[in-house]
RNA sequence: GGUGUCAUAGCUCAGUUGGUAGAGCAAAGGACUGAAAAUCCUUGUGUCCCCGGUUCGAUUCCUGGUGACACCA
Protein backbone atom coordinates (compact mmCIF):
# COMPACT_ATOMS: atom_id res chain seq x y z
CA UNK A 1 0.00 0.00 0.00
CA UNK A 2 1.24 3.62 -0.68
CA UNK A 3 2.62 5.59 1.55
CA UNK A 4 0.74 9.12 2.30
CA UNK A 5 1.74 12.09 3.74
CA UNK A 6 -0.99 14.32 4.60
CA UNK A 7 -0.23 17.97 5.53
CA UNK A 8 -2.29 20.53 7.18
CA UNK A 9 -1.36 23.92 6.73
CA UNK A 10 -3.06 27.67 7.71
CA UNK A 11 -2.30 30.53 9.12
CA UNK A 12 -1.90 31.36 12.92
CA UNK A 13 -4.90 30.85 15.28
CA UNK A 14 -7.30 29.11 12.32
CA UNK A 15 -7.64 25.83 14.77
CA UNK A 16 -5.14 23.24 13.21
CA UNK A 17 -4.30 21.92 16.03
CA UNK A 18 -7.82 20.34 17.14
CA UNK A 19 -8.40 19.29 13.23
CA UNK A 20 -5.00 17.40 13.75
CA UNK A 21 -6.13 15.98 16.45
CA UNK A 22 -8.98 14.28 14.84
CA UNK A 23 -7.26 13.46 11.98
CA UNK A 24 -4.57 11.47 13.39
CA UNK A 25 -6.93 9.73 15.52
CA UNK A 26 -8.99 8.76 12.50
CA UNK A 27 -5.71 7.83 10.55
CA UNK A 28 -4.45 6.02 13.29
CA UNK A 29 -1.21 8.58 13.32
CA UNK A 30 1.03 10.27 15.38
CA UNK A 31 1.29 13.94 14.52
CA UNK A 32 4.54 15.36 13.31
CA UNK A 33 5.01 19.33 14.10
CA UNK A 34 6.08 22.06 11.31
CA UNK A 35 5.92 24.90 13.38
CA UNK A 36 9.28 26.42 13.57
CA UNK A 37 8.60 27.55 17.06
CA UNK A 38 6.67 25.07 18.72
CA UNK A 39 9.84 22.55 18.46
CA UNK A 40 11.28 24.59 21.19
CA UNK A 41 10.86 23.23 24.86
CA UNK A 42 11.41 26.20 26.44
CA UNK A 43 8.70 28.30 24.45
CA UNK A 44 5.25 26.73 26.26
CA UNK A 45 2.81 29.59 25.94
CA UNK A 46 3.64 32.11 23.10
CA UNK A 47 3.20 29.72 20.45
CA UNK A 48 0.30 28.43 21.44
CA UNK A 49 1.62 24.68 20.90
CA UNK A 50 -1.02 21.78 21.76
CA UNK A 51 -2.34 21.85 24.93
CA UNK A 52 -0.69 18.67 27.52
CA UNK A 53 -4.20 16.87 26.92
CA UNK A 54 -3.81 17.17 23.20
CA UNK A 55 -0.13 16.05 23.64
CA UNK A 56 -1.30 12.88 25.76
CA UNK A 57 -4.20 12.15 23.07
CA UNK A 58 -2.24 11.57 20.34
CA UNK A 59 1.81 11.13 20.02
CA UNK A 60 3.74 14.38 19.15
CA UNK A 61 7.09 14.88 17.33
CA UNK A 62 9.06 18.27 17.19
CA UNK A 63 7.26 19.18 20.10
CA UNK A 64 9.42 20.54 22.59
CA UNK A 65 12.03 19.03 20.95
CA UNK A 66 15.00 21.24 20.56
CA UNK A 67 16.01 24.00 22.78
CA UNK A 68 16.11 27.61 21.84
CA UNK A 69 20.11 27.75 22.85
CA UNK A 70 20.30 25.98 19.50
CA UNK A 71 20.22 27.28 16.27
CA UNK A 72 17.53 25.43 14.30
CA UNK A 73 17.20 26.11 10.70
CA UNK A 74 14.36 24.67 8.08
CA UNK A 75 17.69 22.92 6.53
CA UNK A 76 17.78 20.73 9.85
CA UNK A 77 14.05 20.00 9.79
CA UNK A 78 14.26 19.08 6.20
CA UNK A 79 16.90 16.53 7.53
CA UNK A 80 15.43 15.59 10.66
CA UNK A 81 12.01 15.41 9.84
CA UNK A 82 12.05 13.53 6.63
CA UNK A 83 14.27 10.76 8.96
CA UNK A 84 11.64 10.43 10.96
CA UNK A 85 9.08 10.10 8.26
CA UNK A 86 10.59 7.12 6.91
CA UNK A 87 11.16 5.77 10.40
CA UNK A 88 7.56 6.34 10.96
CA UNK A 89 6.29 4.97 7.87
CA UNK A 90 7.36 2.04 8.11
CA UNK A 91 4.89 0.96 10.48
CA UNK A 92 2.30 3.40 8.96
CA UNK A 93 0.32 3.82 6.10
CA UNK A 94 -1.38 7.47 6.37
CA UNK A 95 0.92 10.21 8.59
CA UNK A 96 -0.39 13.63 9.85
CA UNK A 97 1.67 16.80 10.01
CA UNK A 98 0.85 20.30 10.85
CA UNK A 99 2.29 23.47 11.39
CA UNK A 100 2.36 27.06 10.05
CA UNK A 101 5.82 27.46 8.50
CA UNK A 102 5.94 27.69 4.64
CA UNK A 103 9.33 27.23 4.41
CA UNK A 104 9.55 24.31 6.61
CA UNK A 105 6.66 22.65 4.67
CA UNK A 106 8.08 23.61 1.51
CA UNK A 107 12.18 22.24 2.45
CA UNK A 108 10.22 18.98 3.38
CA UNK A 109 8.50 18.35 0.32
CA UNK A 110 10.68 19.85 -2.30
CA UNK A 111 13.91 20.25 -0.57
CA UNK A 112 16.80 22.78 -0.42
CA UNK A 113 19.78 23.19 -2.84
CA UNK A 114 22.38 21.58 -1.44
CA UNK A 115 24.40 25.05 -0.42
CA UNK A 116 25.55 24.61 3.55
CA UNK A 117 24.22 26.38 6.53
CA UNK A 118 25.74 29.95 7.91
CA UNK A 119 29.03 29.69 9.26
CA UNK A 120 27.90 31.70 12.31
CA UNK A 121 31.30 33.90 12.61
CA UNK A 122 31.36 35.00 9.02
CA UNK A 123 27.64 35.83 9.02
CA UNK A 124 28.10 37.73 12.46
CA UNK A 125 30.91 39.63 10.97
CA UNK A 126 28.90 40.02 7.60
CA UNK A 127 25.83 41.73 10.18
CA UNK A 128 28.50 43.65 11.63
CA UNK A 129 29.26 45.08 8.81
CA UNK A 130 25.94 45.78 7.56
CA UNK A 131 25.35 48.08 10.41
CA UNK A 132 28.28 50.22 10.31
CA UNK A 133 28.56 50.49 6.78
CA UNK A 134 25.16 50.06 5.92
CA UNK A 135 22.98 48.11 3.08
CA UNK A 136 24.35 49.76 -0.17
CA UNK A 137 27.82 48.70 0.69
CA UNK A 138 26.86 44.87 1.13
CA UNK A 139 25.10 45.22 -1.95
CA UNK A 140 27.80 46.76 -3.88
CA UNK A 141 29.79 43.71 -2.64
CA UNK A 142 27.12 41.47 -3.67
CA UNK A 143 27.44 42.73 -7.38
CA UNK A 144 30.95 42.19 -7.99
CA UNK A 145 30.98 38.38 -6.24
CA UNK A 146 27.62 37.36 -7.48
CA UNK A 147 25.87 39.78 -10.47
CA UNK A 148 23.50 37.22 -11.20
CA UNK A 149 22.18 37.22 -7.75
CA UNK A 150 22.64 40.72 -7.06
CA UNK A 151 19.68 41.14 -10.13
CA UNK A 152 17.79 38.81 -9.18
CA UNK A 153 17.18 38.99 -5.00
CA UNK A 154 15.38 41.58 -3.03
CA UNK A 155 17.85 43.77 -3.19
CA UNK A 156 16.43 46.01 -0.59
CA UNK A 157 16.14 42.80 1.90
CA UNK A 158 19.22 42.65 4.08
CA UNK A 159 18.56 39.12 5.19
CA UNK A 160 18.85 38.30 1.60
CA UNK A 161 21.72 40.19 0.36
CA UNK A 162 23.42 38.57 3.22
CA UNK A 163 22.72 34.92 2.95
CA UNK A 164 23.72 35.50 -1.25
CA UNK A 165 27.19 37.16 -0.10
CA UNK A 166 27.81 34.67 2.80
CA UNK A 167 27.08 30.99 0.93
CA UNK A 168 29.09 32.67 -1.82
CA UNK A 169 31.82 34.11 0.36
CA UNK A 170 31.60 30.41 2.19
CA UNK A 171 31.99 28.07 -0.57
CA UNK A 172 33.48 30.18 -3.39
CA UNK A 173 31.24 29.45 -5.77
CA UNK A 174 28.33 31.97 -6.35
CA UNK A 175 25.07 31.88 -4.82
CA UNK A 176 23.12 31.91 -8.06
CA UNK A 177 24.95 28.97 -9.39
CA UNK A 178 23.67 26.81 -6.24
CA UNK A 179 20.37 27.33 -6.97
CA UNK A 180 18.50 24.82 -8.79
CA UNK A 181 14.67 24.74 -7.71
CA UNK A 182 15.09 21.74 -6.36
CA UNK A 183 12.12 18.78 -6.75
CA UNK A 184 13.65 15.99 -4.90
CA UNK A 185 12.12 12.65 -4.98
CA UNK A 186 10.00 12.09 -1.71
CA UNK A 187 9.28 8.00 -1.15
CA UNK A 188 5.47 9.10 -0.11
CA UNK A 189 2.82 10.90 -1.33
CA UNK A 190 1.87 14.38 0.04
CA UNK A 191 -1.76 15.65 0.28
CA UNK A 192 -2.05 19.49 0.85
CA UNK A 193 -5.34 20.34 3.32
CA UNK A 194 -4.95 24.17 4.06
CA UNK A 195 -7.36 25.66 6.66
CA UNK A 196 -9.02 28.81 6.48
CA UNK A 197 -12.08 30.85 7.99
CA UNK A 198 -13.32 34.33 7.50
CA UNK A 199 -10.74 36.92 7.92
CA UNK A 200 -12.78 39.05 10.73
CA UNK A 201 -13.51 35.79 12.47
CA UNK A 202 -9.60 34.71 12.26
CA UNK A 203 -8.54 38.14 13.62
CA UNK A 204 -10.90 38.06 16.37
CA UNK A 205 -9.40 34.55 17.73
CA UNK A 206 -6.03 35.61 17.20
CA UNK A 207 -7.06 38.92 19.83
CA UNK A 208 -8.15 36.55 21.81
CA UNK A 209 -5.71 34.07 22.13
CA UNK A 210 -3.37 36.90 23.14
CA UNK A 211 -5.00 37.70 25.74
CA UNK A 212 -5.56 33.90 27.12
CA UNK A 213 -1.24 33.87 26.65
CA UNK A 214 -0.95 36.62 28.70
CA UNK A 215 -3.67 35.69 31.43
CA UNK A 216 -1.36 31.71 31.83
CA UNK A 217 1.97 33.74 32.21
CA UNK A 218 3.09 34.75 28.81
CA UNK A 219 5.37 37.42 30.45
CA UNK A 220 6.94 35.17 33.23
CA UNK A 221 8.32 32.83 30.31
CA UNK A 222 9.17 35.61 28.66
CA UNK A 223 11.37 36.50 31.75
CA UNK A 224 12.28 33.72 32.46
CA UNK A 225 14.09 33.19 28.59
CA UNK A 226 15.85 36.59 28.85
CA UNK A 227 19.14 35.07 28.68
CA UNK A 228 18.35 33.95 25.33
CA UNK A 229 16.80 36.96 24.00
CA UNK A 230 19.09 36.93 21.30
CA UNK A 231 18.94 33.54 20.22
CA UNK A 232 16.62 33.22 16.22
CA UNK A 233 14.04 31.57 18.36
CA UNK A 234 13.41 34.29 20.35
CA UNK A 235 12.84 37.13 17.69
CA UNK A 236 9.40 35.83 17.71
CA UNK A 237 5.90 36.94 18.00
CA UNK A 238 5.05 37.60 21.52
CA UNK A 239 8.37 37.22 22.79
CA UNK A 240 9.92 40.05 21.27
CA UNK A 241 7.29 43.11 22.17
CA UNK A 242 7.43 41.81 25.89
CA UNK A 243 11.04 42.18 25.91
CA UNK A 244 10.47 45.46 25.29
CA UNK A 245 8.05 45.63 27.81
CA UNK A 246 10.40 44.77 30.41
CA UNK A 247 12.83 46.98 28.93
CA UNK A 248 10.53 49.54 30.12
CA UNK A 249 10.33 51.10 26.12
CA UNK A 250 6.50 50.03 25.69
CA UNK A 251 3.35 49.74 27.67
CA UNK A 252 2.10 46.25 28.81
CA UNK A 253 -0.93 47.56 26.95
CA UNK A 254 0.74 48.14 23.99
CA UNK A 255 2.99 45.48 23.73
CA UNK A 256 -0.15 43.43 24.42
CA UNK A 257 -1.56 45.04 21.00
CA UNK A 258 1.47 44.88 19.22
CA UNK A 259 1.43 41.17 19.50
CA UNK A 260 -1.99 40.54 18.35
CA UNK A 261 -1.28 43.36 15.35
CA UNK A 262 2.25 40.95 14.39
CA UNK A 263 -0.13 38.13 15.22
CA UNK A 264 -2.38 39.03 12.33
CA UNK A 265 0.19 40.13 10.06
CA UNK A 266 1.97 37.11 10.31
CA UNK A 267 -1.40 35.59 9.77
CA UNK A 268 -1.77 37.67 5.99
CA UNK A 269 1.68 36.72 5.33
CA UNK A 270 1.56 32.89 5.75
CA UNK A 271 -1.71 33.12 3.20
CA UNK A 272 0.34 34.71 1.31
CA UNK A 273 3.15 32.43 1.47
CA UNK A 274 0.64 29.68 0.53
CA UNK A 275 -1.39 31.64 -2.08
CA UNK A 276 0.64 30.60 -5.02
CA UNK A 277 0.99 26.79 -4.62
CA UNK A 278 -1.57 25.23 -6.01
CA UNK A 279 -1.55 21.61 -4.90
CA UNK A 280 -3.44 22.99 -1.32
CA UNK A 281 -6.79 22.19 -0.79
CA UNK A 282 -8.30 24.67 1.10
CA UNK A 283 -11.17 24.10 3.60
CA UNK A 284 -13.14 27.03 5.53
CA UNK A 285 -13.61 26.06 8.89
CA UNK A 286 -17.12 27.16 10.16
CA UNK A 287 -16.93 30.29 13.20
CA UNK A 288 -18.24 28.22 15.73
CA UNK A 289 -14.95 25.82 16.62
CA UNK A 290 -13.39 27.10 19.67
CA UNK A 291 -9.68 27.77 20.59
C1' G B 1 -30.90 76.98 30.15
C1' G B 2 -26.57 80.60 28.35
C1' U B 3 -21.79 81.25 25.98
C1' G B 4 -17.70 79.29 23.45
C1' U B 5 -14.91 75.50 20.72
C1' C B 6 -15.06 71.37 17.68
C1' A B 7 -17.45 67.88 13.82
C1' U B 8 -12.59 65.68 7.47
C1' A B 9 -10.24 58.08 5.80
C1' G B 10 -11.61 52.35 10.42
C1' C B 11 -8.75 55.65 14.52
C1' U B 12 -5.90 60.33 15.85
C1' C B 13 -5.60 64.65 13.35
C1' A B 14 -3.65 68.26 9.36
C1' G B 15 -5.44 71.21 5.29
C1' U B 16 -8.03 73.77 1.45
C1' U B 17 -6.73 82.80 1.73
C1' G B 18 -13.82 79.22 -1.76
C1' G B 19 -11.87 75.46 -7.42
C1' U B 20 -14.44 68.37 -3.96
C1' A B 21 -8.35 66.86 0.35
C1' G B 22 -3.41 64.27 3.03
C1' A B 23 -0.15 62.53 7.16
C1' G B 24 0.66 58.88 11.14
C1' C B 25 -1.47 54.50 12.84
C1' A B 26 -4.87 50.58 11.56
C1' A B 27 -5.86 47.87 7.15
C1' A B 28 -5.11 45.63 2.23
C1' G B 29 -2.00 43.35 -1.65
C1' G B 30 2.73 41.12 -2.81
C1' A B 31 7.78 38.71 -2.44
C1' C B 32 10.16 34.56 -0.24
C1' U B 33 16.04 28.42 -1.14
C1' G B 34 19.28 27.04 6.08
C1' A B 35 17.15 33.79 10.74
C1' A B 36 10.92 32.14 7.76
C1' A B 37 6.30 33.66 13.93
C1' A B 38 12.27 35.97 10.28
C1' U B 39 13.10 39.76 6.58
C1' C B 40 11.55 42.97 2.67
C1' C B 41 8.34 45.72 -1.20
C1' U B 42 3.76 48.25 -2.79
C1' U B 43 -1.06 50.69 -1.80
C1' G B 44 -4.75 56.57 0.66
C1' U B 45 -12.17 58.71 -2.91
C1' G B 46 -13.55 59.79 1.82
C1' U B 47 -21.83 61.64 1.58
C1' C B 48 -14.89 66.72 4.43
C1' C B 49 -22.08 65.90 10.34
C1' C B 50 -27.27 67.41 8.28
C1' C B 51 -30.85 71.22 5.98
C1' G B 52 -30.81 75.75 3.67
C1' G B 53 -28.32 80.53 1.99
C1' U B 54 -24.42 83.53 -0.60
C1' U B 55 -21.47 82.20 -5.03
C1' C B 56 -20.11 80.40 -11.72
C1' G B 57 -18.50 77.01 -7.85
C1' A B 58 -19.05 75.54 -0.63
C1' U B 59 -15.77 70.57 2.68
C1' U B 60 -14.07 75.84 3.33
C1' C B 61 -18.07 81.80 4.34
C1' C B 62 -23.29 82.68 6.62
C1' U B 63 -28.31 81.11 9.14
C1' G B 64 -30.52 77.05 11.46
C1' G B 65 -30.28 71.93 13.27
C1' U B 66 -27.86 67.67 15.52
C1' G B 67 -23.84 65.64 18.39
C1' A B 68 -19.29 66.02 21.51
C1' C B 69 -16.38 68.84 24.82
C1' A B 70 -15.39 73.17 27.97
C1' C B 71 -16.90 77.14 30.86
C1' C B 72 -20.98 80.00 33.09
C1' A B 73 -25.62 79.49 35.55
Amino acid sequence: MGKELTIILGPTGVGKTDYSIQLAKEYDSPIINCDSRQIFKELKIGTAPPSVEQLAAVKHYFIFSHSVQELYTAGKYELEALALLEELFKTHNKLVMVGGSGMYIDALCNGLDDFPQADQELRSNLMERLEHEGLESMRTQLKLIDRESYDGIDIANPHRVIRAIEVTLQTGRKFSDWKSSPKKARPFEIKKIGLNRNREDLYERINRRVDVMIETGLLQEVQSLAAYRNMPALNTVGYKELFNYLDGTISLEIAVDLIKRNSRRYAKRQLTYWGRDKNIEWLSCPAQIKI
